[in-house]
RNA sequence: GCGCCCGUAGCUCAGGUGGAUAGAGCAGCGGAUUUCUAAUCCGCAGGUCGCAGGUUCAAGUCCUGCCGGGCGUACCA
């Protein structure tokens, strides 16, 4: 590492002080501003008060006692309120250029994970309806989160959690049913908190054209594992509308939960997301989960009993009150159903297991860290990040959101209007914890307001162009330091400077859970790529034939850049992009 | 009331573990095109980083208190 051996330099400059390792600690870091080199301490003046010196002349001191290769650093600088600069050698820069490319290189060096499994669940969204825009995001993210866990070094899992018991999907049986009765010529009640949406009026509507066959051909769709539980109730809607009530209902919901699912399950396949597992309610109470986690809970003295209902003592774990986790009508809460599934998710063998949830659910987080704790689950192996609200707006206003009345977006037609590279892109471009603003008219405009084209704009120049050097019978050959170092312009080694910074960038953007820093990244990338492709009077392909060749290999290298960042965040990098007219 | 998130340019937002002159995109204004695809580039303008204290050599960043906005505060999921 560059760091270390800077850091290795400067403790030998420090020893005259009297300084040694175990006395400070060396931070080096990138300056905002290029003309103050390419890393910078501010050690001089972190120590300039305990030895009594002033950090601008100590800063000159510990400089001159510093001897670095000429290969590796080019110079060293005392600037400003006493920061030392060092100015990396361009051999050196080509250098970490070129073992980018490596397999054996920087970003196999990044891989420390040592393959320990990962659990990422995201969306989870309720089986009741289509998925909603409000998914999208939290898709975008969760995905863009296990590929850089992956580009870490770690085994990173995608899961999706289905609702698929207790009383909402009791609701949503009753809702399709009363539809399709309606439909039957039959006066029904509607039930009060069903759900209105028009697509459970096009489901029964299906229904009553579908025969026995049709329904179970539907069912066969699911050929993978996650979903050899979603299956088609026996018969048609004519035979479930004749059982009795309560199990009519449960057929007409055991249907609905299968249409829903198959929707929900096509929309992220759209959206480009792959989940390992989908991991069903249902199966926790027929595996007797719930029972057990609640057995433990017990055996760890978590439970009491009070007016009926058992309480899980999560005040003993920091939350301000205790929860009820059975009824007193004997029912387990939801809170109980997902203890049981995050202790069976740890049983699972997963060394971490991260969770994004919505904000609404923030004031849940305790009780679930407190449930955890009291299983015996380590502290931090549960981590919860939340996603902040996403408000969509058109013509200026704000989309109001309502399940109840069925108004909502849904994630197919933002994919359908906005295509899937623009909104995960854009979402993307906020940081999980802030509140997001989407634009969807300016995200429909395919055209310069859109950051997500510039970056693809610059991927396509590159392949054009390479193409281009092609047809002019340009030998462009692999990339060599030989050809790097003769790069003559500042613009180019300031886009040098900025793709090496890859291999860092991805280990933050992992670690912090902050996928957002890829998008700003290729941005600049993109941003420093156009600078040096646009200067006039400089033709790439014109003039010095080595100095050509070594653009183009930089071309080459920025090019890999690119692709490594937008697969991460799932984008694709055509070669070819339409001219919007 | 209590808890969490947010408050940075006209708008939408960046500002890794405190650092040098607070940045970008869009919108506005002025330039660059015999094009290796202008969905690009260059320049100008635009700021008491919500307010007030505090810690520090150094605060947009950390601490406290206010103000303003969002969300949550179920024997719902």
């Amino acid at each position: 590492m560059l760091e270390d051996l800077l850091v290795k330099g400067l403790l030998v400059a420090l020893e005259k002080f009297g300084i040694f390792e175990e006395d400070v600690d060396i931070l080096l870091e990138k300056p905002r501003d290029r003309s103050h080199g390419d890393l910078s301490t501010n050690l001089a003046m972190v120590l300039g008060k305990r030895l009594g010196r002033k950090p601008r002349e100590l800063a000159g001191e510990i400089a001159a006692g510093v001897d670095f290769p000429k290969a590796i650093v080019e110079s060293v600088e005392i600037a400003g309120p006493g920061f030392i600069n060092f100015r990396l050698a361009h051999s050196f820069q080509v250098k970490l250029l070129l073992n980018l490319l490596d397999p054996d290189g920087a970003l196999k060096d990044i891989r420390t994970g040592g393959n320990k499994r990962i659990n990422v669940e995201f969306i989870s969204a309720n089986p009741t309806g289509p998925l909603n825009v409000v998914s999208a995001r939290a898709g975008a993210f969760g995905m863009t989160l296990v590929r850089l866990l992956d580009a870490i070094g770690y085994d990173s899992h995608a899961e999706y959690y289905v609702n698929d018991a207790g009383r909402q999907v009791k609701m949503l049986g009753l809702s399709l049913r009363a539809h399709y009765l309606q439909l039957s010529g039959e006066t029904v009640e509607f039930p009060e908190d069903g759900y209105h949406g028009r697509y459970l009026e096009i489901m029964a509507q299906e229904l009553m054209e579908q025969d026995t066959s049709a329904i179970a051909k539907a069912a066969t769709a699911f050929d993978d594992e996650s979903f050899q539980r979603v299956q088609a109730p026996p018969g048609n809607a004519e035979d479930w509308r004749k059982l009795p009530e309560d199990e009519s209902v449960r057929n007409f919901a055991k249907f609905a939960l299968m249409k829903i699912l198959s929707w929900q399950r096509e929309t992220c396949r759209r959206f480009g997301l792959r989940f390992e597992t989908w991991y069903f309610e249902s199966e926790l109470h027929e595996s007797k989960r719930i029972e057990r986690a609640l057995d433990r809970l017990e055996k760890m003295g978590a439970l009491y009993q009070e007016d009926g209902a058992t309480w899980f003592r999560a005040t003993d774990f920091g939350d301000e009150k205790d929860r009820v986790v059975v009824r007193a009508e004997g029912i387990p809460t939801y809170f109980l159903a997902d203890i049981a599934y995050h202790y069976h998710k740890f049983q699972r063998g997963f060394e971490r297991a991260i969770d994004f949830w919505g904000p609404d659910h923030h004031g849940y987080i305790q009780r679930m860290a407190g449930a955890m704790e009291a299983l015996g689950v380590p502290k931090d192996w549960l981590e919860i990040q939340i996603l902040q609200q996403v408000t969509f707006l058109e013509g200026g206003r704000p989309i109001k959101m309502s399940k109840r009345a069925g108004q909502f977006v849904t994630m197919d037609s933002l994919i359908d209007e906005v295509g899937a590279d623009v909104a995960k892109y854009l979402f993307l471009t906020r940081k999980p914890n802030s509140h997001l603003d989407f634009d969807l008219d300016l995200a429909k405009a395919q055209s310069n307001e859109n950051p997500v084209f510039k970056v693809k704009y610059a991927h396509a120049r590159i392949c054009k162009l390479i193409h281009r050097a092609a047809e002019e019978g340009i030998e462009i050959g692999d990339v060599t330091d030989e050809s790097l170092g003769r790069l003559p312009d500042e613009v180019e080694w300031n886009l040098v400077g900025e793709l090496i910074r890859l291999p860092q960038v991805i280990v933050s953007a992992a670690n912090a859970r902050e996928p957002h820093r890829l998008t700003g990244y290729v941005f600049d990338v993109a941003s420093l790529f156009n600078q040096f492709y646009q200067r006039k009077d400089r033709k790439i392909l014109k003039g010095d034939r080595d100095i050509t060749v070594a653009r183009l290999h930089l071309c080459l290298m920025t090019r890999h850049v690119l692709r490594v960042v937008l697969d991460l965040i799932g984008v694709d990098a055509p070669e070819v992009l339409e001219v919007k007219v």
